[in-house]
DNA sequence: GCCATGGCTAGTA
DNA sequence: GCCATGGCTAGTA
């Protein structure tokens, strides 16, 4: 993992590590709900807690945060938000479609 | 007690 | 919308 900045006490701890690895694992143009991402790492249901770690992540984190949604396919920040401008922006350039807030073809789409 | 969650009702059109 | 989850954080003792 590329970083400049020592890790905070918080974020070396088992869970962290295993929470990143997963999300590093996601390739690009794959999206994956905040729940999935905790199933993937052996963390159960901790779906919010990856949000909040993903909250915390560094700006410039090489981690692929911008994969990650709500489990009904809408982007997990508030739309006005920077962030969620540029997860948008992050998906549509590896090819993902997002229509409104919400990634086409997720789970269902409305028609 | 918080939450970048999730799942499952009710209540409307 | 409402309430259950799960781990963390702040604020007392």
């Amino acid at each position: 993992m590329l970083r400049d900045k020592p890790l905070s006490e918080s974020q070396l701890n088992e869970r962290h590590l295993r929470l990143y690895a997963a999300l590093a694992q996601i390739p690009p143009g794959c999206v994956m709900s905040y729940g999935e991402l905790a199933q993937q790492a052996g963390l159960g249901r901790a779906a919010r807690w990856v949000g909040r770690v993903l909250a915390q992540l560094p700006d410039d984190s090489r981690l692929p945060w911008h994969r990650i949604l709500r489990a009904d396919g809408r982007l997990g920040l508030p739309a006005d938000s920077p962030s969620a401008r540029k997860q948008c922006e992050r998906l549509r350039s590896e090819g993902v479609l997002v229509e409104n807030g919400r990634v086409k073809g997720f789970k269902q789409d409305a028609p």
